[in-house]
DNA sequence: CGCGTTATTGATCCTTATCAATTCCAGTGG
DNA sequence: CCACTGGAATTGATAAGGATCAATAACGCG
């Protein structure tokens, strides 16, 4: 398998400095379906950084709360951190994805948002995105919208945590990457996974040894092959029914 | 224990058709800081009808969106229903809190809500908030915020399900529903619970057994009394030590 | 007063966590 | 160019927390 053919990020990165009426993603960042001139309006106020590293933060828990950040290319991850140090992984955002929405309950940030590879976002400044959204209902409409489905997609989750098995939780991660890169073009069995084990465990409730021996059985039913970050997914139907099937009715080999 | 002294609900039934401005729940439920005019504004749109009986659904999943649903009195539990008809509740919400915040997404209601007990509920059709929003900035703010605590909330509850015993699971849903009581000036530590253990074991991603037992244990170590519904909790600083240790630390007996 | 629902309690099994030991690989410096 | 090294991943053995299956008890309601 060629390594690098298929990360998550291909291009963007070099052709910064676009507008948002260029970007091939604003069909999905704020789920746009706005005016020409709608969009020129939403453009004026976004600003485009220049790419972060890996580990690099775009904010940090307890950061007063300025803006959203629409991702261009790259992964992101969210998480807090307890009391005790531990972090928990809150989220995996891909390009056209938008992260910061813990932001706007208590003006400060619940969560940290850090690069897990090189990363291009757009900040979109909050004050000025709701003064826009006064004035343009289709942006108002988006943005109530992108916050509703947050809440889904987190009680979606919850449901996997709180009632699926390990490999249906491992599937069902695999499943909704596969599924994002699709959105883009991009292979949807066959990529670059953007987290660790270690990371997946985390954001799925299970140990790092558990997740990988998933991928084990997973590969020995030939359902996919891996290499470490690199994944093919050779039987996607398969893993599919995996995820409808509940914890009991797995029988192996 | 006077059983019927700490419904979760007590007056407000009766006292229907007041007014935002009077609600003793302003402050809270879609929380407030408007002004007196924004307030009359937003009474203005909504719509109070007669209490829901126990198992009186609000909205069903499928549903198409209409209204948020602020609470006044009672409880309500959300849940979406899987192919194989299993439920999954995904929210219990008492006086002061607000529901529907699912219906925004995509314009329909992937839960169904329903009254737990008999439960009033003020209808804020959601067309009209929006419109009004885009006059009354504080009112866009404050539902901006809703949504977003929601979304906090969520991650909270997930990493609940994710990570902790359930001891502690069983605990946090027990003192969450003592403190959002006691914003009422209702008691704290006496209460009726709103659901049935089987409900509870649901929400919490467990067994109704597993919930069963909890109840036991901390019934033996003095931390609670339970008959039924009916709940006391002795000792709420050590039910809240409980939730602050992780899985392995509990030493019994 | 009896029935059906809800809750409790007990015995056993299974999945996953935990502890521990390798193995694999990327990157570094000799 | 290759040996060294440290983090990441895999694999194995064992233990523990809940799920499951099953029986009984307690209550609310007609």
């Amino acid at each position: 398998m060629n390594q690098h053919q298929h990360r998550i990020c291909t291009s963007a990165h070099s052709a910064a400095y676009t507008h948002c009426s260029d970007c091939r993603l604003n069909s999905i960042c704020l789920p746009l379906s706005l005016e020409f001139s709608d969009i020129d309006k939403l453009d004026s106020i976004v600003e485009r950084g220049k790419p972060l590293q890996k580990g690099d933060a775009i904010y940090r828990q307890g950061d007063s709360f300025k803006a959203l950040f629409a991702i261009r290319s790259g992964a992101i991850k969210t998480f807090s951190t307890n009391t005790d140090g531990e972090q928990h992984i809150t989220g995996l955002y891909l390009p056209g994805e938008v992260v910061g929405l813990d932001g706007p309950a208590d003006n400060q940030h619940v969560n940290s948002a850090i690069a897990l590879q090189t990363t291009s976002v757009c900040a979109i400044p909050y004050q000025r995105l709701e003064a826009l959204s006064r004035q343009v209902p289709g942006l108002q409409r988006n943005l109530l919208q992108l916050l509703s489905r947050e809440i889904n997609a987190d009680q979606k989750q919850r449901n996997l945590l709180g009632r699926t098995s390990a490999e249906v939780r491992v599937a069902s991660l695999l499943l909704s990457i596969s599924a994002r890169l699709a959105r883009h073009n991009l292979s949807a069995v066959a990529f670059t996974l953007p987290m660790s084990r270690s990371d997946m465990a985390n954001f799925l409730g299970l140990t790092l040894e558990t997740v990988s021996r998933v991928f084990g059985r997973l590969q020995k039913l030939k359902i996919l092959s891996t290499n470490r970050k690199d994944l093919v997914i050779n039987d996607l139907e398969q893993l599919q029914a995996l995820t409808h099937k509940s914890c009991k009715d797995n029988f192996d080999d």
